[in-house]
DNA sequence: GCGCATTTTTGACGGCGTGTCAAATATTTT
DNA sequence: AAAATATTTGACACGCCGTCAAAAATGCGC
């Protein structure tokens, strides 16, 4: 056998960091293959397709933002938790210089076909899975919350809720680029799902 | 003078209703030209490039979708109003077979860098030009109703969180293909901003 | 230590997309 | 009828995806 002349992870670094600055469709393998100074048909004999290649890379990030988000949720009133949560989410979608947007929200709209009938039916079967575990880590912070008496609505409606908002805020951010508007809009949601009294 | 051989509103037509169920980047010239009878190089000719005959097709949907959600806001009460414009919103999402998404969300996330710093900057503008606009009739609306005294929050952060919402929902919509999951978070959504006790 | 099997690398190809250009075509106006 | 003008048409250059066979480099069995 002869040996990979690359690093497997290195090009998944570099082919991420393209992905989320250009879109899955605006980034080809050519720059790729450039960037990590690869050939581009290496590539093809590593990963298989542009598409499993961006599903490597995707999942790699998408465990990270996973475990950023659960320490977020993990300490502190429930009006910190939330709060600390809105703050990561908007700051990832806020990073990069120009910043980057949400690669889940990007990708799910820019990978079209809905539920079923697409092509990349696996990409969007990762992001739909990455917003669900995200809905379920909400859904048991409040009940939790709710156990010690800090909240009282339903657990369930208000994670999908506040996971609405926060795809909303990602579209948000695309549309017009004001992080103080979207933290003004967490804010408000916060006050909404904990009641404007509560707190 | 030598005299159009195609309608142009008719070239329009079938160019959204492409774009609209196949993206703006999944759809190419060709497609457009097979599906109109036209030749590719007179839509060069015609609309000047692809982004530009994206744009002009959008403005017709964007003014229809605005004059729709203008008549959905005027009448009832404000939870029947807010319940109307939900429906309608939702119900363009989940139009088509299969449903086509929101053409303004998919748009936005496809054409990808954010505010300023993108190549496909016009559209970018015209879909955060109808999220405004939306925001402004919500506002209004809220406004209206507050001055009747069937609201009594801020206006101006009530209709963002409503439109920020709608934005999420256009997502969820790709992500799960879940209507009644969707008309569920409205519902909650008008719940939570009327404040649970007010109808 | 040496040859062989196996894998990766490399470069070329076909197909499709965008956008441009000049030549051909069809009207309107003079 | 002829000239001016705009549209149509087809060919072209360039980029990207995915495939393929040939070349290169290593590990393994002897």
């Amino acid at each position: 056998m002869r040996p990979r002349e690359f690093d497997h992870d290195e090009v998944l670094r570099v082919a991420f960091d393209q992905f989320w600055r250009k879109g899955v469709r605006g980034t080809s393998l050519s720059d790729i293959a450039r960037d990590a100074a690869v050939q581009r048909g290496s590539l093809y004999n590593a990963f298989g397709s542009k598409e499993a290649l961006f599903l490597e890379a995707y999942e790699r990030y998408a465990g990270d933002y996973l475990a950023a988000l659960h320490k977020a949720l993990a300490v502190g009133s429930l009006r910190k938790r939330l709060t600390s949560f809105f703050d990561l989410t908007i700051t990832n979608f806020r990073s990069g210089t120009p910043p980057r947007g949400c690669p889940t929200t990007r990708g799910l709209m820019e990978l079209g076909a809905a539920e079923g009938e697409g092509l990349d039916d696996n990409a969007r079967q990762a992001f739909a899975r990455l917003i669900s575990r995200i809905t379920a880590m909400l859904q048991d912070t409040l009940v939790a919350a709710a156990a010690r008496g800090e909240f009282d609505g339903n657990p369930a409606a208000a994670a999908l809720h506040i996971v609405t908002v926060t795809r909303g805020l990602a579209v948000l951010e695309r549309a017009f680029g004001d992080e103080p508007q979207l933290r003004k809009i967490a804010g408000h949601t916060i006050d909404l799902v904990l009641g404007r009294t509560g707190g």
